[in-house]
DNA sequence: CCTAAACACTGACCGCGGGTCATTGACTTG
DNA sequence: CAAGTCAATGACCCGCGGTCAGTGTTTAGG
């Protein structure tokens, strides 16, 4: 890497933490693209140099909170039960982390129509989730699921979950805790949806609901 | 009321709904406060006249399809589960038949801070949801759910649910079925989330899991 | 070491769109 | 019929997202 990338890829960093602390700070909106580079002591057009547009900082967001979760929960040892818990559990914290303006920005773009720019974390992307989906495959795979367990339906249930806490921790501003939210749903609420299809043995017996 | 008053109702209910074609057609953003005066056949202003912000119509949109959803369901005789079912279907009907534009701005709007401009139907109001709250504790007083219940917690898994079934259904551009989605909810999880606080006998086996 | 190409960076500029407000003129009231 | 009310107007303001021709420094190659 020359010198001259090297400065580049400082600059890219540069605007974006300032873009994220802006942005928590003061709300999506009410932070300008100006605001940014002023506060990073770059000239305007810079920003578009390196994000097509202001949204694309949330991506970026997106990409780093995420990063981690899906590798750490595959190697996470366990029961089904236990691997998902703990997955939700990683994916509310890499959102609470980030700050709630972000997460915030980021459930409004991820809601767009998936023919909208920027689609790589918004739209489908976000709705397929590629995480979750891989991971429950693999657990099919390695025999902790039966093959007939319906990975796609599961996913859909699971990201309904995910995204209403998020939602709820969003309107209500930061006071609705996550942790214990996941830790309610792992205990009372995933071992009955997944008791159908857990591979062997244990935790069938609970879903005897009507 | 008077003939200019009956007038002015006109104009406003004009340009509520062709507000609400135009963003279900082309989407919020893209939809300006002259492109549906316009198409109303009146100037921009008088939009203002009777909106304090364009998403002010949003609002009165979210007021529309929950105006009667909540009546319904203390109406509706049978169990609690079969009331917080029908609730729920009633919920879920009001925001789809609304359309997925609206639902979207709705969202976006609802995660919003609660002390932003148009607190009314976004922010706290939202997440207080007086609707199911004012529902349950109604059932706690008639006796079809225990005194301990609390009711809050309760209220925060259902909000949860709802609006984890709202932006599930925005992402996936109204492929996702609520309907089927409220069903198998109400059927295998609303029962076991319920048990331990029906007043009486029968549904409370469910509920041993660990 | 020099020159030409590459390229990070600039900031004036554009156009759009949300929101305002002084003004108008038809209707209402007494 | 006169004075007051008020729905309606549309020219105007301004902030902001996004663009692009231009600049000066670095890099690569001869």
């Amino acid at each position: 890497m020359t010198k001259r990338q090297e400065i580049a890829q400082e600059t890219r960093r540069k605007i974006y933490t300032t873009a994220c602390s802006l942005i928590e700070e003061k709300g999506f909106a009410n932070v300008s693209v100006e605001d940014i580079t002023r506060a990073c002591g770059v000239a305007k057009g810079t920003f578009y140099v390196y994000f097509k547009r202001k949204e694309e900082i949330i991506f970026e967001c997106c990409k780093e909170w995420f990063s981690d979760v899906d590798r750490k929960a595959r190697e996470h040892k366990g029961t089904i039960v236990e691997k998902l818990a703990f997955y939700f559990k990683g994916f509310m914290e890499g959102v609470t982390c980030g700050g709630v303006e972000l997460c915030r920005q980021w459930v409004r773009e991820v809601i767009n129509p998936a023919d909208s720019p920027g689609e790589m974390c918004g739209g489908k992307y976000a709705y397929d989730h590629r995480h979750l989906t891989d991971f429950l495959n693999d657990a099919v795979k390695d025999g902790l699921l039966k093959k007939s367990t319906p990975v796609e339906v599961l996913v859909h249930l699971f990201m309904s979950e995910l995204y209403g806490m998020m939602t709820c921790w969003c309107m209500s501003d930061t006071k609705f805790d996550p942790g214990k939210w996941v830790g309610r749903f792992a205990k009372l609420q995933l071992p009955n949806i997944l008791a159908p299809y857990v591979a062997d043995t244990a935790s069938r017996k609970v879903h005897e609901v009507r």
